[in-house]
This record gives structure tokens, C-alpha cells and sequence, in this order.
DNA sequence: TTATGTGAACTAATTCACAGCG
DNA sequence: CGCTGTGAATTAGTTCACATAA
């Protein structure tokens, strides 16, 4: 089981391995011990030959007529994406979008562990959501710092999103991901990643008007 | 004032032009008449010559020296992702991802009304949310159909989606943003638009761990 | 000088063609 | 045959170089 480098593995690679890992979830409780990139690409409705070049970046040999081998394919797809360990998070802002982020379930079969939110209003703090606790916000650093806790998680509305991100810097987080709509002014050595529900409309819109 | 071609706009353009919107809108606000791509470029942390390049697809002519004018770059922009009308839909699934979409206030500026939520969980049903109504899916098809309802949005869980899916079809949604993690299988005829929170995840995963 | 606009060069990603293996 | 794996071909996207206009 060779060890993934994931030097060079193409951006919209890393993209689809989630979607593939999912899937071959769902063929290992179907038991499937061995499954080809043509059955992939049927069940994702890929192509069967960009799966397997996805597949390749794996480093996992397949046998012809077989396929990969299940197992091996989902822990080197996990290794590739650094999912073979639990990363701890905190998660900054309890509304109804950390709320959504805190109720969905998948998030450990994704390597993410959000243990802790924090928010500011009164309402919400102390108050658990889907069995996690709503610390104050200021709390966080002191845990954070404490519990060496290198991922956040913001989801406050924008115009506290930049103050956030400060405290976060602060506290040691290496990682932010962002739930915002501004743009974050951060020092070069925090990775951040947004997210951004416009991109998606923007593209239902023009696929639904070209 | 050109209406623009949506023919050949690159899907990365399209995925960037609702950034460059709300980034306008901010100039707007501060009064701004005339935007170069050089100020865009640095108030959104991308290079010039791309921002250059995605508002040549806008079909706006720009002035040396000036800039592009500011309205008629936003109208064009709007108009290349079909925002320049509101289009109303049907949101299915009232839980807390549904709950936060319907809590954003973004999307009436992106083109985009949620008319009503639909549920089949009775406690759920008729409470409002963010201002919203919530009624039985069972009401779904007629109220679709009467209103001419184009577009649905699926938050509901995974084991529901297919068949909430197959009612939006039957009630004549064409085009469905989709944040369930299946494969729905559907008509060619309906356009989808999968949101995928993992896939970030993924981004976020490599960049920290590589 | 500052900025647009265009075609060419480059880089990234996808897809093809086919060899090889069980 | 069915499927992997590789290198080449194609297509898509980004970046460069430079002509041009106010």
C-alpha cells in the first residue's frame, strides 16, 4: 500500500476524490471487495477513463478484469486527502449555518471533528446544538491555544468575519474555512479555503438561460 | 449597452463573475462611477490580466485610463447569469441546511426567490422560518404547477432525495440545486446543480497537509 | 503614463489510442 | 473479452507580450 504523494495531484482530482470515496462507502457495505473504474464512472456518471486517471494519482495498482482493490483504494484515497487522521476544529458562529455545518453527520468519515462552537449572543451560547456545546467567543483563544486547535470554521455574518479570522490567527489555527463573502486578510502561512453558494447558483442559472 | 453572448463563457468565469458582482456592488456603494480591472483584481486578490480577460466576456467596452463604468459592467454581468430577473423556487427541506439557506439575504441581489419550504415533518410544517412559510410536501405538486414554479432546491437527507427530486420533475421544475450527496438520476430535459460542502473539505485537507 | 484589447504562448486538464495482462 | 496503464492528442484555461487609445 505505497504511501501517497500528493505533490501534483490535480486540483480538480482532489475535488471528485470525496465524491469517490462516498461511493465506494457505499460498495463496501454492499460488500464489494473489488471494484473497476468503469463501475465508478457508471454509478458517479464520470467517465470511465478520468476515473482512472484519478484512480492513478492513487498509486493503487489495479488488476485488469478485477479492478482496485476496495479497501486499499479508500485508505489511499483518505491518505491522499489527509483523512486517515481526525482533525479537531472550532467552529465560529452558531447560527443557521453553523448550526447545518454542526448537524451534518459525514464530517468524521472526513477526517473533520468540530468540537467546539462560539458565538457571541447571549441566546445561543451555552446552548448545544445537535450535541455540541456554544461556548462565548471569548473563550476561544484560550482553548483553542490550550487544545492546539489548528482548523476553524467561519460562519458569522460578514462584517464580523475579518475580526474573526484575526482572533483565529491569534489563537494558532493554521487552517480557516470560510463560510464568508468577504475576503479575508490573512498572513501567507494560513491556508484558507472559501465557500461560496453563488458560484453554484451562478452556474444553475446560466446552464438553466444558455 | 451589449446583452451578452452567454455562448462560450468559460465555467471558471461564470464561477467568478458573482465575486466580481458583489465587489461592485461594495464600489457602488462608495460611490464609485468608473472600475478598472486593476482595482478589482487587488480588492479580490486575483491577477489583473484574468480579471481583464473574464470582463471582456461581459461584452463591455472599457476606456483606457478609466476603467470599465461600473453600472453597465454590474447590468452586464447580471444579465450574462439571468439575475437580471427574480426567479422563484420551491425549497424541500426545512432542517437546519435549509433553515440557513432560507436565513440568507444574499439571494435576491443573485437573481433568486424562495417562495415557500416544504416538509413532511409535522413539526416542522407551518412554523415559518426567517419569514419563510413551511408547508406539507404534500401541497408541492399543485402549488408548483400553479405557480409555474421553475426551480427547486433539495436540503432534504440523502435516503429522501431521488423522491423529492422525481415530484420536482412531475411538477414541472426544470432546473434543481441540489445539496443531498446521491447521484439523482433525471431527465436531461432538468438542469442540476450539485453543491458539495466535502469537496472544500478536501481543498482545505491537501493545502494544510501537502 | 495608465489602462484596455487581442492574438499568441503556455500550462493544466481531459480525452483518445492502444499496448499489455489476466 | 474486460480492464488497467501509458504516452500522445486535444481541449480548456491562464498568462504573456504588445499594439493602441485617452
Amino acid at each position: 500500500m505505497a504511501e501517497a504523494d500528493m505533490r501534483g495531484v490535480p486540483v480538480p482530482t482532489v475535488k471528485r476524490f470525496p465524491l469517490y470515496l462516498s461511493e465506494l462507502e457505499k460498495l463496501k457495505k454492499e460488500g464489494t471487495l473489488w471494484v473497476s473504474a468503469t463501475v465508478i464512472a457508471r454509478r458517479l456518471g464520470l467517465k470511465a477513463i478520468q476515473v482512472r486517471k484519478d484512480m492513478a494519482y492513487t498509486r493503487v495498482a489495479g488488476i485488469p478484469k478485477r479492478g482496485f482493490p476496495l479497501n486499499e483504494l479508500m485508505h489511499a484515497i483518505r491518505s491522499s486527502l489527509g483523512w486517515t487522521r481526525i482533525n479537531d476544529a472550532f467552529l465560529v458562529g452558531a447560527g443557521a449555518l453553523g448550526s447545518a455545518l454542526l448537524g451534518y453527520g459525514g464530517f468524521h468519515e472526513r477526517g473533520l471533528n468540530i468540537v467546539s462552537a462560539f458565538d457571541r449572543d447571549p441566546d445561543i451560547v451555552n446552548h448545544p446544538v445537535n450535541g455540541t456545546e456554544v461556548l462565548h467567543i471569548d473563550r476561544f483563544r484560550d482553548l483553542a491555544r490550550r487544545m492546539k486547535i489548528k482548523l476553524g470554521i467561519i460562519t458569522v455574518p460578514d462584517m464580523y468575519a475579518q475580526d474573526i479570522a484575526d482572533l483565529m490567527v491569534e489563537s494558532g489555527i493554521r487552517g480557516i474555512w470560510d463560510f464568508s463573502s468577504v475576503r479575508l486578510n490573512l498572513p501567507d502561512s494560513v491556508v484558507v479555503q472559501k465557500e461560496d453558494l453563488s458560484c453554484g447558483l451562478a452556474l444553475l442559472s446560466v446552464k438553466l438561460s444558455g
